[in-house]
DNA sequence: TAGAATTGCGCAATGT
DNA sequence: AACATTGCGCAATTCT
Protein backbone atom coordinates (compact mmCIF):
# COMPACT_ATOMS: atom_id res chain seq x y z
CA UNK A 1 0.00 0.00 0.00
CA UNK A 2 1.25 3.50 -0.74
CA UNK A 3 -0.20 5.94 1.81
CA UNK A 4 2.18 8.43 0.83
CA UNK A 5 0.26 11.58 1.54
CA UNK A 6 2.29 13.44 -0.82
CA UNK A 7 3.83 16.10 0.96
CA UNK A 8 5.31 18.48 -1.51
CA UNK A 9 4.08 17.74 -4.75
CA UNK A 10 5.78 19.60 -7.68
CA UNK A 11 3.60 18.26 -10.68
CA UNK A 12 5.10 20.17 -13.32
CA UNK A 13 5.62 19.62 -17.04
CA UNK A 14 6.99 21.00 -19.93
CA UNK A 15 8.37 17.75 -21.30
CA UNK A 16 6.52 16.68 -24.77
CA UNK A 17 5.76 20.17 -25.04
CA UNK A 18 7.74 21.16 -28.10
CA UNK A 19 7.52 24.79 -27.51
CA UNK A 20 10.40 26.44 -26.03
CA UNK A 21 9.83 24.52 -22.99
CA UNK A 22 9.28 27.47 -20.61
CA UNK A 23 11.24 25.94 -17.41
CA UNK A 24 9.63 27.99 -15.10
CA UNK A 25 10.13 26.53 -12.10
CA UNK A 26 10.34 28.33 -8.92
CA UNK A 27 9.90 25.15 -6.55
CA UNK A 28 13.84 25.72 -5.74
CA UNK A 29 13.75 28.16 -3.21
CA UNK A 30 17.41 29.15 -2.64
CA UNK A 31 17.21 32.08 -2.33
CA UNK A 32 16.44 31.79 1.68
CA UNK A 33 19.47 31.40 3.18
CA UNK A 34 22.58 29.14 1.31
CA UNK A 35 22.16 26.40 -0.86
CA UNK A 36 21.43 24.09 2.10
CA UNK A 37 19.18 25.66 4.59
CA UNK A 38 20.79 24.08 8.47
CA UNK A 39 17.23 22.63 8.52
CA UNK A 40 17.67 19.17 8.38
CA UNK A 41 17.32 18.34 4.84
CA UNK A 42 17.69 14.47 5.84
CA UNK A 43 17.48 13.38 1.96
CA UNK A 44 15.17 15.81 0.08
CA UNK A 45 17.42 16.23 -3.00
CA UNK A 46 15.78 18.80 -5.07
CA UNK A 47 16.13 17.30 -8.38
CA UNK A 48 17.34 20.46 -10.63
CA UNK A 49 14.79 20.52 -13.25
CA UNK A 50 16.81 20.83 -16.63
CA UNK A 51 19.57 18.40 -15.18
CA UNK A 52 20.25 15.49 -17.54
CA UNK A 53 20.33 13.43 -14.80
CA UNK A 54 16.91 14.40 -13.92
CA UNK A 55 15.37 14.56 -17.22
CA UNK A 56 16.79 10.64 -17.68
CA UNK A 57 15.67 9.67 -14.37
CA UNK A 58 12.06 10.99 -15.02
CA UNK A 59 11.87 9.46 -19.06
CA UNK A 60 12.91 5.96 -17.67
CA UNK A 61 10.26 6.05 -14.83
CA UNK A 62 7.85 6.89 -17.29
CA UNK A 63 8.17 3.89 -19.16
CA UNK A 64 8.50 1.50 -15.88
CA UNK A 65 4.91 3.89 -15.37
CA UNK A 66 3.63 2.80 -18.83
CA UNK A 67 4.74 -1.07 -18.52
CA UNK A 68 3.69 -1.14 -15.42
CA UNK A 69 -0.01 0.09 -16.08
CA UNK A 70 -0.13 -2.11 -19.15
CA UNK A 71 0.34 -4.83 -17.41
CA UNK A 72 -2.52 -4.13 -14.59
CA UNK A 73 -4.88 -4.03 -17.23
CA UNK A 74 -3.52 -7.06 -18.79
CA UNK A 75 -4.19 -8.81 -15.53
CA UNK A 76 -7.05 -7.44 -15.18
CA UNK A 77 -8.40 -8.43 -18.79
CA UNK A 78 -7.29 -12.27 -17.79
CA UNK A 79 -9.19 -11.80 -14.62
CA UNK A 80 -12.66 -10.97 -16.64
CA UNK A 81 -11.04 -13.93 -19.09
CA UNK A 82 -11.64 -16.41 -15.88
CA UNK A 83 -14.46 -15.11 -15.16
CA UNK A 84 -16.32 -16.29 -17.94
CA UNK A 85 -13.96 -19.53 -17.86
CA UNK A 86 -15.30 -20.80 -14.99
CA UNK A 87 -19.04 -19.26 -15.61
CA UNK A 88 -18.70 -22.07 -18.79
CA UNK A 89 -17.06 -24.80 -16.70
CA UNK A 90 -19.57 -23.98 -14.18
CA UNK A 91 -22.28 -24.36 -16.98
CA UNK A 92 -21.05 -27.82 -17.95
CA UNK A 93 -20.93 -28.97 -14.90
CA UNK A 94 -24.31 -28.01 -14.08
CA UNK A 95 -25.55 -29.70 -16.98
CA UNK A 96 -23.52 -33.11 -16.03
CA UNK A 97 -25.01 -33.11 -12.61
CA UNK A 98 -29.03 -32.73 -14.35
CA UNK A 99 -27.57 -35.64 -16.27
CA UNK A 100 -26.57 -37.74 -13.63
CA UNK A 101 -29.21 -37.20 -11.66
CA UNK A 102 -31.62 -37.90 -14.02
CA UNK A 103 -29.97 -41.61 -14.82
CA UNK A 104 -29.74 -42.09 -10.92
CA UNK A 105 -33.27 -41.66 -10.57
CA UNK A 106 -34.35 -43.82 -13.31
CA UNK A 107 -32.44 -46.59 -12.35
CA UNK A 108 -33.40 -46.00 -8.41
CA UNK A 109 -37.01 -46.55 -10.15
CA UNK A 110 -36.24 -49.32 -11.36
CA UNK A 111 -34.81 -50.79 -8.55
CA UNK A 112 -37.55 -49.78 -6.57
CA UNK A 113 -39.75 -51.88 -8.75
CA UNK A 114 -37.84 -54.59 -9.01
CA UNK A 115 -37.78 -54.96 -5.42
CA UNK A 116 -41.59 -54.37 -4.87
CA UNK A 117 -42.11 -57.06 -7.52
CA UNK A 118 -39.54 -58.95 -5.83
CA UNK A 119 -41.48 -58.52 -2.55
CA UNK A 120 -45.22 -59.47 -3.97
CA UNK A 121 -44.43 -62.65 -5.01
CA UNK A 122 -40.89 -63.66 -3.54
CA UNK A 123 -40.22 -61.93 -0.53
CA UNK A 124 -36.62 -62.61 -0.54
CA UNK A 125 -34.31 -59.72 -0.50
CA UNK A 126 -36.05 -56.87 0.92
CA UNK A 127 -32.39 -54.40 1.64
CA UNK A 128 -31.38 -53.68 -1.73
CA UNK A 129 -31.76 -49.61 -2.37
CA UNK A 130 -30.93 -48.33 0.84
CA UNK A 131 -27.35 -47.73 1.43
CA UNK A 132 -26.31 -44.34 0.34
CA UNK A 133 -23.50 -42.54 2.61
CA UNK A 134 -25.63 -39.77 3.58
CA UNK A 135 -22.64 -36.86 3.46
CA UNK B 1 -10.66 4.75 -28.20
CA UNK B 2 -8.09 7.49 -26.85
CA UNK B 3 -5.82 8.23 -28.85
CA UNK B 4 -4.95 11.78 -27.54
CA UNK B 5 -1.36 12.47 -28.14
CA UNK B 6 -1.77 15.45 -25.01
CA UNK B 7 -0.56 18.08 -27.15
CA UNK B 8 -0.05 20.99 -24.40
CA UNK B 9 0.48 19.16 -21.19
CA UNK B 10 0.93 21.77 -18.27
CA UNK B 11 0.98 19.48 -15.03
CA UNK B 12 0.66 22.50 -12.38
CA UNK B 13 0.29 21.69 -8.88
CA UNK B 14 -0.26 23.82 -5.76
CA UNK B 15 -3.53 22.14 -4.40
CA UNK B 16 -2.96 19.78 -1.48
CA UNK B 17 0.03 22.13 -0.21
CA UNK B 18 -1.23 23.41 2.91
CA UNK B 19 1.23 25.60 3.19
CA UNK B 20 0.70 29.20 1.91
CA UNK B 21 0.23 27.95 -1.52
CA UNK B 22 2.77 29.87 -3.79
CA UNK B 23 0.27 30.20 -6.81
CA UNK B 24 3.50 30.45 -8.72
CA UNK B 25 2.17 29.86 -12.62
CA UNK B 26 3.42 31.81 -15.16
CA UNK B 27 1.97 29.19 -17.44
CA UNK B 28 0.35 31.93 -19.01
CA UNK B 29 3.15 34.39 -20.65
CA UNK B 30 0.93 37.07 -21.56
CA UNK B 31 4.91 38.95 -21.63
CA UNK B 32 6.10 37.03 -24.96
CA UNK B 33 3.63 38.87 -27.40
CA UNK B 34 -0.39 39.60 -26.67
CA UNK B 35 -2.83 37.66 -24.54
CA UNK B 36 -3.50 35.47 -27.43
CA UNK B 37 -1.67 34.91 -30.33
CA UNK B 38 -2.89 35.34 -33.71
CA UNK B 39 -3.06 31.87 -34.27
CA UNK B 40 -6.60 30.20 -35.11
CA UNK B 41 -7.71 29.91 -32.07
CA UNK B 42 -10.40 27.38 -33.21
CA UNK B 43 -11.62 26.16 -29.75
CA UNK B 44 -9.23 25.92 -27.70
CA UNK B 45 -9.90 28.14 -25.13
CA UNK B 46 -7.03 28.87 -23.19
CA UNK B 47 -7.95 28.95 -19.60
CA UNK B 48 -6.68 31.44 -17.22
CA UNK B 49 -4.77 29.90 -14.64
CA UNK B 50 -5.75 31.15 -11.44
CA UNK B 51 -9.59 31.62 -12.90
CA UNK B 52 -11.83 31.21 -10.70
CA UNK B 53 -14.01 29.13 -13.40
CA UNK B 54 -10.96 27.83 -14.37
CA UNK B 55 -9.86 26.59 -10.42
CA UNK B 56 -13.09 25.24 -10.05
CA UNK B 57 -13.64 23.06 -12.96
CA UNK B 58 -10.20 21.67 -11.79
CA UNK B 59 -11.54 20.65 -8.60
CA UNK B 60 -14.37 19.40 -9.98
CA UNK B 61 -12.56 17.16 -12.14
CA UNK B 62 -10.36 15.74 -9.64
CA UNK B 63 -12.77 14.74 -7.66
CA UNK B 64 -14.38 13.28 -10.46
CA UNK B 65 -11.06 11.41 -11.31
CA UNK B 66 -11.05 10.35 -7.74
CA UNK B 67 -14.10 8.90 -8.04
CA UNK B 68 -13.95 6.95 -11.22
CA UNK B 69 -10.77 5.40 -10.55
CA UNK B 70 -11.95 4.31 -6.70
CA UNK B 71 -15.11 2.48 -9.33
CA UNK B 72 -13.11 1.01 -11.13
CA UNK B 73 -10.85 -0.22 -8.36
CA UNK B 74 -13.81 -1.80 -6.33
CA UNK B 75 -15.19 -3.55 -9.85
CA UNK B 76 -11.60 -5.00 -10.13
CA UNK B 77 -11.99 -5.90 -6.57
CA UNK B 78 -15.39 -7.35 -7.02
CA UNK B 79 -13.85 -9.40 -10.18
CA UNK B 80 -11.69 -11.18 -8.43
CA UNK B 81 -13.93 -12.40 -5.50
CA UNK B 82 -16.31 -13.16 -8.83
CA UNK B 83 -13.93 -15.62 -9.71
CA UNK B 84 -13.29 -16.86 -6.13
CA UNK B 85 -16.54 -17.58 -5.87
CA UNK B 86 -16.73 -19.10 -9.13
CA UNK B 87 -13.65 -21.16 -7.93
CA UNK B 88 -15.59 -22.81 -4.81
CA UNK B 89 -18.61 -23.38 -6.42
CA UNK B 90 -16.61 -25.64 -9.13
CA UNK B 91 -15.68 -27.56 -6.29
CA UNK B 92 -18.57 -28.28 -4.59
CA UNK B 93 -20.17 -29.12 -8.56
CA UNK B 94 -17.29 -31.08 -9.26
CA UNK B 95 -17.71 -32.93 -5.20
CA UNK B 96 -20.73 -33.43 -6.34
CA UNK B 97 -21.04 -35.39 -9.76
CA UNK B 98 -18.19 -37.41 -8.27
CA UNK B 99 -20.64 -38.52 -5.52
CA UNK B 100 -23.46 -39.05 -7.94
CA UNK B 101 -20.87 -41.00 -10.67
CA UNK B 102 -20.40 -43.28 -7.51
CA UNK B 103 -23.84 -43.84 -6.61
CA UNK B 104 -24.34 -44.56 -10.10
CA UNK B 105 -22.06 -47.10 -10.33
CA UNK B 106 -22.82 -49.17 -7.32
CA UNK B 107 -26.82 -49.09 -8.30
CA UNK B 108 -25.60 -50.23 -11.84
CA UNK B 109 -23.69 -52.95 -9.90
CA UNK B 110 -26.07 -53.86 -8.16
CA UNK B 111 -28.22 -54.13 -11.28
CA UNK B 112 -25.87 -55.90 -13.31
CA UNK B 113 -25.32 -58.99 -10.54
CA UNK B 114 -29.26 -59.23 -9.74
CA UNK B 115 -29.54 -59.67 -13.80
CA UNK B 116 -26.58 -61.94 -13.65
CA UNK B 117 -27.91 -63.88 -10.70
CA UNK B 118 -31.38 -64.36 -12.64
CA UNK B 119 -30.33 -65.10 -15.24
CA UNK B 120 -27.84 -67.99 -14.21
CA UNK B 121 -30.24 -69.44 -11.88
CA UNK B 122 -34.01 -68.95 -11.78
CA UNK B 123 -35.15 -67.51 -15.69
CA UNK B 124 -38.46 -67.87 -14.71
CA UNK B 125 -39.33 -64.24 -15.33
CA UNK B 126 -37.35 -62.56 -18.10
CA UNK B 127 -40.00 -60.36 -19.52
CA UNK B 128 -41.59 -59.01 -16.14
CA UNK B 129 -40.90 -55.38 -15.88
CA UNK B 130 -44.26 -54.10 -16.65
CA UNK B 131 -46.97 -56.30 -16.67
CA UNK B 132 -48.86 -56.55 -13.27
CA UNK B 133 -48.78 -53.17 -11.61
CA UNK B 134 -46.65 -51.21 -13.43
CA UNK B 135 -46.69 -47.48 -11.66
C1' DT C 1 23.19 2.96 -3.43
C1' DA C 2 20.95 2.29 -7.72
C1' DG C 3 17.20 1.24 -10.71
C1' DA C 4 12.73 -0.76 -11.73
C1' DA C 5 7.95 -1.24 -10.22
C1' DT C 6 3.86 0.68 -7.86
C1' DT C 7 0.79 3.99 -6.60
C1' DG C 8 -1.67 8.45 -5.57
C1' DC C 9 -2.47 12.60 -7.77
C1' DG C 10 -3.46 16.37 -10.92
C1' DC C 11 -3.97 17.98 -15.88
C1' DA C 12 -6.21 17.95 -20.18
C1' DA C 13 -8.51 15.71 -23.97
C1' DT C 14 -12.35 13.17 -24.91
C1' DG C 15 -16.62 10.64 -24.10
C1' DT C 16 -21.48 10.58 -22.47
C1' DA D 1 -22.79 22.69 -19.16
C1' DA D 2 -21.57 18.91 -16.07
C1' DC D 3 -19.75 14.64 -14.87
C1' DA D 4 -17.12 10.34 -16.32
C1' DT D 5 -13.06 8.16 -18.54
C1' DT D 6 -8.60 7.70 -19.90
C1' DG D 7 -3.67 8.58 -21.34
C1' DC D 8 0.09 10.83 -19.47
C1' DG D 9 3.72 12.72 -16.60
C1' DC D 10 5.42 13.78 -11.74
C1' DA D 11 7.01 12.37 -7.35
C1' DA D 12 6.97 9.45 -3.28
C1' DT D 13 7.47 4.76 -1.92
C1' DT D 14 8.38 0.16 -2.21
C1' DC D 15 10.64 -3.73 -4.18
C1' DT D 16 14.79 -6.01 -6.00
Amino acid sequence: MNISQSSSDEGLNSHLSSPPTPQLVPLNPEGGGKATPPSKNKKVQRMDRGSEEYRLRRERNNMAVKKSRLKSKQKAQDTLQRVNQLKEENERLEAKIKLLTKELSVLKDLFLEHAHNLAESVPQETSAAGQEKST
